[in-house]
DNA sequence: CTCTATCCATAGATAAGCTATAGATAGGCG
DNA sequence: CGCCTATCTATAGCTTATCTATGGATAGAG
C-alpha cells in the first residue's frame, strides 16, 4: 500500500562509486554493502544494479575483472578508476548542493 | 557538457506540496517560489510541473480554482487539501529517512 | 502597437529503477 | 549422495518521472 522506493532516484551511481572507493567488490557485495551501511533502509535491486554497473563501465568510471571470492566462487570484481574517483567527487558535490537547496525550500517559513 | 539535473528526481511532488502548504499559488508562481527559495539551484521546468500538478489533482492532494492574479491575469490557483497535507508529512519523513541512510553510506569509512 | 513577462498546457523522447526471470555453483545438511 | 540455501551473474520488459520542445493567450510597458 505505502509505496516506498528502494532508493532515492538519481543517487545509485554515486552510492556504487562511493562503495567501490573503499575497496573493489563484486556486484552482489556492492548490494550487500549498501544495504548494510544504510541500516537496511536502502535496497539495491539486481535489475537496477547490473544496468548501473554497465553504465559505469561504459563511462570508464569502473573496470571489471573476474576473480575468485574468499568462498571460492567465480565473481566479477569492479574497481574504481581514477576517472571514476573524479566523477564521484563531482556527484558528491552536486548531491550536497541539491540537498542543501531542497532543505532551504523545506525549511522556508 | 556537465549534465546537471534541474532537480533531484523523486522530490518534485514533495516540493510542490510544501510550497502550497504555505499558500495557494498558480503553477508559474510555484516554479518561481521553488527557484527563489532554493537560491536558483532548483529549476522546475513547465514540462515537469504541469504533469506533476495533474498527478496531485488526481490523487486529491491539491485542488484547483481559476482566479485573477494581483496583476489582473487569469490563473489557476492550486490549494493543498487536508489529504495533501497528510501526504506531505509522509513524503517529508520518507525523504529524511532516505537522506539519513544515504549519508550513512557516504560517511562510512 | 510591438515586445516582454506572465500564465496555461501537452506531446514526445529519454533515463532510470523495479519486477520478473534465468542460470550456475559452493557448501551445509539429511 | 542429493537437496537446499546462499551466493553470484545477467537480461528483458514495464513503468514512472523528468526534460525538451512546442504552442497559445493576455497584461502592461515602452
Amino acid at each position: 500500500m505505502t509505496k516506498k522506493a528502494d532508493l532515492l532516484p538519481g543517487t545509485l551511481d554515486m552510492l556504487i562509486l562511493k562503495t567501490l572507493a573503499r575497496a573493489p567488490l563484486h556486484g552482489y557485495g556492492i548490494a550487500l554493502s549498501i544495504k548494510r551501511s544504510s541500516d537496511e533502509v536502502l535496497t539495491v535491486e539486481e535489475g537496477s544494479l547490473y544496468p548501473a554497473l554497465q553504465r559505469l563501465l561504459l563511462q570508464g568510471w569502473v573496470k571489471a575483472e573476474w576473480k575468485k571470492t574468499e568462498t571460492n566462487r567465480r565473481a566479477r570484481y569492479y574497481t574504481l578508476t581514477p576517472l571514476g574517483r573524479k566523477q564521484l567527487g563531482i556527484e558528491l558535490s552536486q548531491f550536497e548542493q541539491m540537498i542543501a537547496a531542497i532543505s532551504r525550500v523545506l525549511q522556508d517559513a
